[in-house]
DNA sequence: GGTTATAATGTTATATTATAACATTATCTA
DNA sequence: TAGATAATGTTATAATATAACATTATAACC
């Protein structure tokens, strides 16, 4: 049963890659053919780069692939130790430039409350990251629900406030994870 | 004219010290008495402490009142520098071990994104922190919007999702600064 | 195509924010 | 007062991010 669109996890210190893996899968879903999402975003991010006459260079591309490509929010630095596999004197310049750009674009959004990056699976319009973040597993989902975005903006109107990026982190239990508290075994 | 509760501010590097007081004033208002306001909140935590059987210890309820005292966030390396003045030994740890605390008991939020610590005035209650955030002055007001509680809670059920702490962070333009942008001049 | 301007990246160094690990001191309980 | 627990001191280092300037790639123009 899938309860969000996109599900993006991070690394959970008391869990192997394997049940990482596992864990991703269950959110996911089996059936997910994640090269084809991984692609897509890809293309989009292309085509959204000609439009408006910016370039998508290689570096850039790579990082954003990287980016989508884990399944999960990824920081500068395990970016970085990619790169500098891949290409000489790749340093931590390298990778925030990129991320700055992918940021600036809607590209990739960055979990403030915990420093790593996410790709944007809906780039074209900007919009600040509504995020739901297990706290248990480490699973972020983004989400687009517009009553929070009305509701924000209603409350920051009667403040005379106007609204640029709303920053929403949810922290919380995903359902799977609340399954596995209320059973407490297992 | 007050169009918030509570008024912080960043510090902003284009602004000289007097400026910034300047500003201050404007957002809290020239009659606000903040030596009565900053002992309320300190005395409604020794308060709450009490209650719940933790200690406020010199230590913690210095740098609260510190945290409090700047009408503005404050990074932890700001207020260790105050603190390594009056207490010799004062490192890191000794900062964060008291926001720990802090947090912990709902007396300060920390803004995520972008790192530094504002008193909450309502402790009694826990809450994840609603703050507007202007871009171009730095000034940070907290709500309690009650719709936008709702909202965030109703849409997590349609996903399942079990609520815990939602941070919301909604950057813009104040009130005072939209006037500046829009008048372009002065 | 060659020239010049601009954008992107490389490179080195350092700033900022936060935590680990273990020793010492203060406070509480009995 | 002895022993347990909580708080703080102390040293070192981890994790995240930016500054500053050199070099290289790309674009725009002639
Ligand atoms: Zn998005
Ligand atoms: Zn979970
Ligand atoms: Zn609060
Ligand atoms: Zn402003």
């Amino acid at each position: 049963m899938l309860y969000y669109n996109i599900i993006y996890r991070f690394p959970f210190p008391g869990f192997t890659p394997m049940q990482q893996a596992a864990q991703t899968m269950t959110f996911m879903g089996s059936g997910h053919d994640h090269s084809h999402c991984l692609n897509e975003a890809l293309d989009r991010a292309a085509a959204l780069c000609t439009k408006r006459g910016v370039r998508l260079t290689t570096l850039r591309r790579r990082v954003l692939e990287l980016v989508w490509g884990g399944h999960r929010p990824l920081g500068a630095y395990d970016i970085l130790d990619t790169l500098k596999a891949e290409r000489r004197g790749a340093a931590p310049p390298t990778v925030y430039r990129a991320l700055d750009f992918l940021l600036a674009h809607g590209l990739v959004h960055r979990i403030e409350s915990q420093n790593p990056f996410v790709g944007c699976p809906d780039p074209d319009k900007p919009h600040g990251g509504q995020f739901l973040i297990c706290r248990t597993c480490g699973m972020a989902a983004e989400l687009n629900d517009s009553g929070v975005d009305q509701a924000i903006r209603k409350s920051a109107k009667k403040a005379g406030f106007s609204v640029g990026r709303p920053i929403i982190e949810i922290q919380g239990l995903c359902p799977h994870c609340q399954d596995n508290v209320e059973g407490e075994g297992e």
